[in-house]
DNA sequence: AAGTGGTCTAGACCACCCG
DNA sequence: GGGTGGTCTAGACCACTTT
């Protein structure tokens, strides 16, 4: 196993890397964050599953308990794991996520809860393309390299409300169908957890107002003139690798995009 | 002086208030928060200033200085005061802060920095008015109480891109005048703290699709017809006290409203 | 050299959860 | 009762900034 300090009794040395050189100063902590991270994103615990506890990290990287508890803290404000007094700290899903669908920042207009009656998904294609330049920019793939291209519809109380098209990596999503983007219950990234072990980290979204092509018009059934939210995100796995192309239409009549700024 | 702990030989007692009791319990730290954040909104010190060292406040609230540190850290982390590694901590503050305009997300399209020539200001009036029954909600006043009015238009390259209309409660900000709107250089959130002694700590945003009335569009020079993005912003001071209502239409042809998710 | 924030440790005890 | 995260302390040393 991989120890970090070279001398214990002389706690606090500036760097000690695990083989390979640490180039530049960094405080323990932050190595341990990165080993930590690195068996996060090999999968050794899965979403959901607790991590050994901080005494057990401690006593693995042979540092204090103290220097393991600032690591998780840092990944913890990342939102990549998630602690629980009592019961120890867990692997950050989207499935099982108090709040869930962490990335819409859609809200109705009335009633604080972003929940009244779940949004309906309704597929309307799915197929394997060949990403476009822009495409490809996004995804950090190569031009006419194989995508997955879907387009669906989230209703809610019967309200068609989002019109989105969704890009993803075809190597990564090999065997993805339209009747799994329909079926699933809950967040579509559970579902990427789940069935392809992608695990969407963070995400950057940009916000313009637009007017729909008549096709976009006819599917959220507006008219044409009718001013739509365009959000395109793109969403990040484990070390800031894009995994999803994602624009996104937004009925904003009786929805607002909520953000809270500090 | 208030201290806090009864008992030194007995570190980590569940709570112990400054006379008032404390009712539910709250770690130490967060007490100290709540001290530091006091300190604070009554203007002890000012923004830009340098708040006490972490020693010097470890010693007025007899508590270590790695529970002053904890205290600190939520603060820093709210963007309430900043550190400075062999300097200081410091009141964060809107002038001087390496973000500029910290609240406005607009980002050119082109060009990472937002900066590429700041942007032009224009008001176009600016006066005393009674609050209507949606701005005194906002700003949780009663309906009717004197409010300021402001209407303006940023520029960027000389091109007209947001058109703000800005409420503030008529108490606080008592004899602002347009002048000082419009001729106050870099963010105006900053000549609030300086000439009112109003220090705005967060807001949130709601965000919609929108077309501009008339008279709107001939402000900013658009087309009827041109979609913008709706931003209704509502900023507050310590406490959660609302001190700003703005509505603001941005175009969004050459910029975007950029965000961040997590 | 002195002062400030930043890191690290070791040990104690508290709050919460479960069997 | 035993395990987990959460709080608190005291003391040491590191990194950065200023005098």
């Amino acid at each position: 196993m991989s120890s970090i300090p070279l001398n214990a009794d002389n706690p606090a040395q500036p760097a000690a890397g695990t083989g390979a050189a640490t180039p530049a100063f960094s405080p323990l902590y932050q190595q341990i964050k990165g080993l930590i991270l690195q068996s996060l994103q090999q999968g050794e615990w899965k979403p959901g599953e607790a991590i050994p506890s901080e005494m057990e990290l401690a006593a693995r990287f042979r540092v204090s308990q103290g220097t393991v508890r600032k690591a998780i803290d840092e990944l913890a404000a990342e939102n990549l794991v998630m602690r629980r007094q009592g019961k120890g700290t867990f692997v950050a899903t989207h499935a099982e996520q108090h709040v869930q669908y962490r990335f819409l920042k859609l809200m109705p207009d009335t009633g604080d809860a972003r929940g009244e009656g779940r949004a309906q998904r309704q597929v309307i294609d799915c197929k394997r393309v060949r990403a476009t330049a822009d495409v490809a920019r996004a995804l950090a793939l190569r031009s006419a390299d194989p995508v997955i291209q879907a387009r669906r519809v989230l209703s809610f109380v019967g309200v068609p409300t989002i019109l989105e098209d969704i890009w993803l990596p075809g190597q990564a999503f090999k065997g993805l169908t339209a009747d799994q983007l329909a079926s699933y219950q809950g967040p579509t990234y559970a579902m990427f957890e789940i069935d392809f072990g992608v695990r969407m980290v963070r995400a950057e979204e940009k916000i313009r107002a637009v007017l729909p092509d008549p096709e976009q018009a006819a599917v959220l059934k507006v008219a044409p003139g009718t001013p739509l939210l365009s959000v395109e995100r793109i969403a990040y796995t484990y070390n800031d690798v894009p995994m999803e192309l994602r624009r996104g239409l937004y009925l904003t009549d009786t929805h607002h995009y909520r953000n809270e700024l500090s």
